[in-house]
DNA sequence: ATTACTAAAAGACGAGTAA
DNA sequence: TTTACTCGTCTTTTAGTAA
């Protein structure tokens, strides 16, 4: 098992962005232990490759590797998960791209928009707004699979079928929208698509490459 | 020292809202040891008063105490500290509200008015907005006083003196404005105070007890 | 099946020492 | 002063057992 509690310790020192200067001494202090263990600590963490040593006469330059910094982030979104479960809302962030259109072929088909009408409560415009979302964003993005949200039922045509999904209501600076999860997409899961009553790259006066942070309710 | 790895495991697992049913076996996997090491650790977390248990014939119910709460949350934010200080701006998030009005007369003084002007590059509309933040919020502003950001000094006028403070410039949907922190204030440490070249409320279309994103720039 | 004891095995710690 | 050995001690883990 990995001493990440000893990690994090070099972490809060700034040793993520720049190289700090540490003697296994100072490092006993943070870490509440005796330099023998603290010198020992450093040394495992370097044989299993989370930081990077110089050695120097009067102490050591320490930087946490990208693996190291990797399996903090690990860490970090294990206490996300743990504290932003208790929200009824979460808040998603990327940046604006043009999909390929598909967005308004689906919407076309009347047994999409019955539902979104029934159960969401407005008219959509025919098109989706699709977010390309950051790193921490796609990790919480793929937690609202966990939640039941507004059912929508796959149906048959003529020709194919339409899977299913589920939305969520959600806002962009008060415009009320949905996003939409499908069961099964083309999308990797980083991209987010949201209806919305109105036009709203015009509403919102957006562009490709804008950022945009989305508030979804649970 | 505490075993907070194994909470963290019981959080995961839900613990912190509702009673989970687990037994020494089930949680040895998953913390991947042995139902004896399993069954010591959740008695030593009880001891510890981190949990609450009651035991039944195949197994026994778990809940995370109020002191578990806290020490994982202080764990978090630990962790917030480390991932958000590479940013160079963070958002904040909190409720409208209308103060009593001593934006205005603070704002009023030309002291402060040359300054803001000077240093912000516009001049403010006579008057603050004032934002509630929720929690996270408040703990990420109180990380704004470690940043330099702009200062402002404080002065005498023939009645009184006049404290110093800092700004940050910063964003709220488009809008340029500058959040101030006074280095005194009568203000509880919840409290956002902003200044913008506009009556944002009106350019925002917003009313007391909505929700604002301001994104600070550091 | 449980939980939780005891006792042996494994591992972590820190004093002393060398470089 | 450093780092990083060795080695005795203490702590933690796990197997075995009882309830």
């Amino acid at each position: 098992m990995t001493d990440i509690e000893s990690l994090k310790k070099l972490a809060l020192l700034d040793a993520m962005h720049k190289p700090i200067k540490l003697s296994s001494h100072e490092f006993s202090i943070s870490i509440s232990s005796s330099p023998q263990t603290a010198s020992r600590k450093l040394q495992t963490l370097e044989q299993e490759g989370y930081i990077n040593r110089t050695m120097v006469s009067d102490g050591q330059w320490i930087t946490i590797s990208k693996n190291g910094i990797e399996i903090l982030r690990k860490e970090y979104y294990e206490y996300q998960d743990i504290f932003t479960a208790e929200r009824d809302y979460v808040d998603l962030v990327g940046t604006l791209f043009t999909g390929l259109g598909e967005g308004q072929y689906y919407l076309a088909q009347g047994g999409y928009l019955e539902q979104f009408e029934e159960k969401l409560g407005f008219h959509p415009f025919p098109g989706t707004l699709n977010l390309n979302l950051n790193e921490q964003s796609t990790i919480l993005r793929r937690k609202l699979s966990e939640h039941t949200g507004i059912e929508i039922i796959g149906f048959k045509s003529e020709d194919r079928t339409f899977g299913g999904g589920k939305c969520f209501h959600s806002k962009i600076r008060d415009e009320n929208c949905a996003v939409i999860i499908p069961d099964r997409t083309h999308y990797p899961p980083d991209v987010l698509e949201i209806l919305a009553p109105d036009k709203l790259r015009e509403k919102l006066d957006a562009k490709d490459g804008d950022e945009i942070i989305i508030t979804v309710m649970l």
